[in-house]
DNA sequence: CATGAATGAGGGTTCATTCAT
DNA sequence: GATGAATGAACCCTCATTCAT
């Protein structure tokens, strides 16, 4: 194999691509290093100049993925021209874990993401971006108790619940987007679901009837098509 | 080793005894074939007497487990002198995998069965209760409406919402109950969190303000000493 | 690879033969789990049916070399019918390790064997042997000392001392012996040192002059023919 | 990593260093040259500059050692004003490799140098400094027969054979010392081989009783506590 | 002289599964 | 039905060494 020389992030990143690429299309553990290396490009002992082993490869990538996430939340939250409710429904519509979890992504790929087999990585991923992005979430519900929007008595706890409470949704969605093939009702019970997310969601906050719209009925139908 | 015969049921159940016992205190794919091998007491060969595979193992593993919370719910649900709330308090909180997972389990093995690990394992089982017990729920909430104490407009759906929110509480409260020793203030949290949750529930279900007691306050406060 | 059914303790036997060989001839670190597996002719996951670890299989090597040797010696040890002096001769002179080590072996094998990527084999196969024979020495020692024909005060401690300063002599003499290609002149050296050797021991023990023959001196007259 | 530019002989002697302690420390063939780049701060490809390969810089280190060990002692035997007693108890007594071995020599470091992983260095560390000691220690009982203290019919041989015995009690002692906690009786083992050890040598050498203490008991002694 | 990314053969080990007995 | 020796692909990882810069 002729020796090809790149520096030393570029290469890393170019492990970290191809790594997230695999583990989210076979999972973690079905995924080789030997897969990865492959896919790379480079000889086996490679890999560990960038990394330790491989479980710190998927520490590595769980870490970017919600890094890029909280990132965009971020930069949501801090917006100071936003009131809570826009910042709450962007804050998860926009989100890209949402849009490139279910509608960017390839449907293969999607099945295997929400394959039982890659839960593990999926759930870690959520757990990691979750402790990050509860306060901020947090905050945007303080901004909207200010705003007397909201109206809730655990605000600091409520962040934390709602990023989880959306992953799990998310989860759903993913579940039942990929069985409308054998199951066409699910196109009707997948809008259901939307409403009573959203009804729900606000029942959480104590928000106003119709203000929520954390998952994006209309968005959901066009692409239901 | 000498030759022990049995009869084909009572070896399964051996094996499955094994099997489940071993996946939830170190995870499925951490679980050999020799482990429970051993545990069985038999040799190599016999497994496959059995189970077709290592991953049919884990199937009828899961399918057992989920087959006997249903039959517990089940009997609840199906109780023609109680009221709606009081069998869906029961039917969460006398839930077997409840009390199992949270309070009669060892630490040591509660720790392995949350354990990201083993997640996987947990979520199918989740995942093929909620398939049944869904309906179950669904017949309780809609006896609730008819007693005029729930009210909601989708009382099907709500039925495997509801469990599946439950699974995701009950994976919550481990993760805090585990935390413990490090973050003491999580004993604050976990009290703070069954209030947010049981009047999430009544929300949800549009239910008196005070009636679910989906998890029990003081049977965690209790065992919170 | 057909696949060959064997006994238990059949191929166990056969590991141990391929490994000590192997370790002899290229040491331990040099062999390869592969080369042993090669040579048994079996696939690769036989081998861990047999031994834990490759380094179960050193100390198993180990340990069934030097159970042979102190069998031997135990034989001679407990006859009745010998005096002491003759024992101790015999103990040395017979002792499989001496005739197995240096005439009964190949060259190139002998030359393996005291390469020093050899030593740590050889030197805990001596330690391993010297926590028994030390003792068994120790007791013919003590007869020597009723028979009047050995004058110390240490007769246990020299059990032990004795069997090092044997297994230091035979290393240096397999040391002389491989160089004498190289170097004619080692023909007499080793010649005298036998001399040295056996007059050393006589000292040690406070035995009569000429008595000891530890090393054959005749024997090594031919073999250096 | 900035570049650092040394003189050649600076560096090399870096490398020396680190090597010696690690090999000391780990062993050889547990010492990977990433290790020893690591501890000389400088990058991979530099080793290359100095040292061959790993094997060559084992070489140099041995040399080093050795050199130095023999110039000590070269510097005793040379003494016109000392009598051939006084050389050999000084030679190695003040042996820097005894010194330094057993009393200065931390004792996690001791017993990672005993190590049965690392007797390969240290077999050829003695090797290597007897071919140089023999004739040097040869001299010295050459002046003692002049000085009519020793009476042997070999003091050639005798210098080789005395420092390899040297060395083998060395390692003996060192095996004790590491076993005290384990094993109490063994400080009384000590002293007692320490008789019998300076006896073997008076014997060796036809020198008067009590004339060799080439190991001090009295030093030991005060170790011991 | 020095760098450090890259090599790649080879290491030991695991384990679900097969099959002759 | 049960045994357990045997399979072999695949696993993750190590490390001395090379070489373009």
């Amino acid at each position: 194999m002729p020796r090809v020389l790149k520096e030393y992030n570029e290469r890393k990143n170019e492990f970290l691509n191809a790594a997230q690429e695999l583990f989210y299309a076979k999972g973690y553990e079905q995924t080789s290093i030997n897969a990865i290396l492959e896919m790379v490009g480079v000889a086996k002992g490679t890999f560990y100049h960038y990394f330790k082993s491989k479980e710190a490869l998927l520490d590595a990538v769980i870490e970017r993925i919600s890094g890029r996430a909280v990132a965009e939340m971020k930069a949501i939250a801090d917006n100071p021209e936003m009131d809570a409710i826009a910042k709450l429904n962007q804050v998860f519509q926009s989100s890209g874990s949402w849009k490139a979890a279910h509608m960017a992504i390839p449907i293969p790929i999607r099945r295997a993401l929400y394959n039982h087999k890659n839960i593990m990585m999926l759930r870690r991923m959520t757990l990691s971006t979750a402790r990050i992005a509860g306060p901020l979430i947090a905050k945007i519900i303080q901004q909207g108790k200010r705003e007397r929007v909201f109206d809730t008595e655990f605000p600091e706890d409520l962040g934390e619940l709602l990023y989880m409470q959306f992953a799990n949704w998310r989860e759903k969605l993913a579940d039942l987007l990929l069985g409308i093939d054998k199951h066409p009702e699910y196109r009707a019970k997948i809008l259901r679901y939307v409403d009573i997310y959203n009804d729900t969601i606000e029942r959480f906050l104590g928000a106003p009837k119709g203000s929520i719209m954390i998952s994006d009925r209309k968005a959901l139908e066009n692409f239901l098509e």
